[in-house]
DNA sequence: ATAAGATGCGGACCGTAGTCCGTTTAGCAT
DNA sequence: ATGCTAAACGGACTACGGTCCGCATCTTAT
């Protein structure tokens, strides 16, 4: 992005590492994969690679962001149930049970993608995610603090967790599953005053 | 086996790196305390600083262990609406607010305390709150997983997190602790009727 | 007191993420 | 072509957590 277009080195550059990346995380594994092998692998300096990623966890989120960005399409246009269309309460419900998916999928990725620092909320995908869930909280008529609550659910899909779970604890992934949409239905239908049926639906989706 | 008493250099030692940690966190900055500065502040070697606690974490835990005790005594033999008394879904709400508290006075530390592998779900301390929180759900009648829903809960509660809307989006305390109430209500008690009929039955699954 | 063996000590060493800065090169204007 | 400049490059360098192992020290049995 900057300024204009980027230099043809550096879009060759760019190449090689990914291609260099994608094939050592395939060797290796996405922890094995160290900045200083894949400068080496992909025939580069090392500060060639900070440039172009800034970090370990940008490169792996660079790595992420097709499957990451066709996640984000389809909760946001695609179809329903996790798509607009469908009861906030089930789009949530979809939403989890995908990013479960997801995170069992890309495991060892997502969570190299996770940087350790505060920022690790502030990556844009986090804050889409989290005003994702705020929303539909907020559709689904959750009027005590959306914005905290929504932030306890994303915590419930925290990637080290869910890995934590999968991989120490033997949990079935469908057992997560069902345990989010247990969740996110106590959460959503369960005011001081039992339901509130109504409505909401629309609009809020965007 | 010689015994079990510590050797009194040993003994020596640690007390000469607790002093010299607190000293540094106090000066510093827990962020600020590296285990070279450490050794040298406390006139000891590097190695002595990881064969008495392990690695960074271990020293944090250390350090954080009497409030850390203090916290737990709390909670399991104390007072109620925190101890043994009240209501489980009012114990739940305690518990939350006074770890919140605890977060936010111990901050840097409680953070630094958290390694950053798996076995950070699995340090002593953090499987007591887990089992707490669960048997807590369990008194409270819910049936739906009550591991799952207490690694949910906790993650709620989860340092990084806490620290993250506190001092990054200015979030009140007291706002923190009153989501968590909410939290805790709806997921307490919900009857699993509502928006879910069937409650499954099958009290005894587990 | 002395010797023997267990325990602890120290700091050189390693692998890693991330930074710095002198050098090289692409792209453009002439 | 040539020269200029901003961008990109590369790899030495730093800081850090953590490991290793030969050496020193404490403890205990004699």
């Amino acid at each position: 992005m900057a300024g204009e277009s980027e230099r043809s080195d550096a879009a060759r550059n760019r190449e090689l590492l990914l291609k260099a990346a994608r094939e050592l995380i395939e060797e290796c594994g996405a922890d094995g994969l160290t900045m200083d092998r894949l400068a080496e692998r992909a025939g580069v300096g090392k500060g060639t690679v900070f440039r172009r990623f800034g970090s370990r966890a940008g490169l792996m989120m660079t790595l992420l962001s097709d499957s990451e960005a066709e996640f984000q399409g389809r909760f946001m246009f695609g179809p329903p149930p996790l798509g607009p269309g469908a009861p906030p309460r089930d789009r949530l419900v979809a939403f989890g049970a995908e990013r479960i998916s997801y995170v069992l999928e890309y495991g060892e990725l997502a969570r190299a993608a996770d940087s350790s620092a505060y920022n690790r909320f502030d990556v844009p995908a986090a804050v889409l995610w989290h005003r994702h869930i705020e929303m539909l909280l907020r559709a689904a008529g959750v009027t005590a603090d959306p914005w905290l609550m929504a932030m306890s659910l994303s915590s419930t899909l925290d990637p080290e967790r869910l890995l934590y779970a999968v991989r120490v604890h033997h949990v079935a992934p469908e057992r997560l599953a069902e345990s989010w949409r247990e969740l996110v239905t106590r959460v959503v239908s369960c005011p001081g005053g039992v339901a509130d049926p109504m409505a909401h639906t629309s609009a809020g989706d965007r």
